[in-house]
DNA sequence: ACGAATTGGTCAAGCGGCTTGACCATAACT
DNA sequence: AGTTATGGTCAAGCCGCTTGACCAATTCGT
């Protein structure tokens, strides 16, 4: 198997598990893609017009997807406290415990790739990994 | 950096990358989702429904996918030698020209890491993967 | 300081990919 | 043979995303 291919699997299968894992501890109506949004919303709260650029989607699409986050209760609008334009997108306590959620089921993941590995390649494979990842946004790319 | 979000960054730009050279390469008109396609199509062939299955959508959807790249000129439907209810989709001259430039284009992105992680590691690095790589089809998840 | 250009955000309409539901033709089971 | 299962398409509708237009607040230029 080439190369790309497994990591193409791997990333796959991760993606599924963690969504998996997200909705088995009771946060339902979310697909994979508000996963990138929590994880750019988590530290400080972001702006629609960033939260479009880290996604690679129109500011249009940022808003709506906001939308939806905020009516399910795991985000809220605030004004912004530099820019009177602006309204400060930040996650509500829901939000963040989903966030943790999230946090839990990819670690049980790679919990079960250390598993296969031991934990000395999982270091190599994590060092590895970080040294050719790109620096930019994650997003949902294909 | 999380194992995860790496692997997710990695994944995330290696897709974009090949994407990016497919279209570099002439072959415009395609989204990632059908590169998945073509690697299920490129040895023998596939049913519309087996296509279904691997790429995780209905048969609908994956009969209308068939029909754009057959339109486009990527595949054509044959009649299926065993069953007569069966249509046997098959790429192209056109179709294996694109699937030779999705493989190109994604060898670059292979080199371009190989620059960062020397020979040896990216043996490692294949070979840690292809142990933790699901058995299953790739789907285009997330 | 003032008007022009830029930027953050929303509203509205439309496109395209995917889904559910219904249906036909062939195959497999009993 | 008759029933059930399977491969495929047609039709309608949903939903996420895009383009286009627009308003409000900020920043730039002179």
């Amino acid at each position: 198997m080439a190369l790309s291919a497994a990591l193409l699997a791997v990333a796959g299968e991760l993606t599924q598990r963690i969504h998996d894992g997200v909705v088995a501890r009771g946060f339902e109506g979310l697909r994979p893609a508000h996963g990138f949004a929590f994880a750019r919303l988590a530290p400080d709260g972001a702006t629609v017009t960033d939260l479009a650029g880290h996604l690679g989607v129109t500011k249009q699409a940022a808003s709506q997807l906001v939308d939806e986050i905020v009516r399910k209760g795991y985000a809220e609008r605030r004004p912004h406290p530099e820019d009177a334009r602006a309204r400060l997108v930040v996650l509500t306590e829901r939000g963040w415990a989903c966030t943790r959620a999230a946090e839990e089921a990819a670690a049980d993941a790679v919990r079960a790739w250390g598993d296969a590995l031991g934990e000395g390649e999982m270091r190599t494979l994590l060092e590895q990994l970080a040294r050719i990842a790109p620096n930019g946004p994650i997003r949902p790319a294909w």
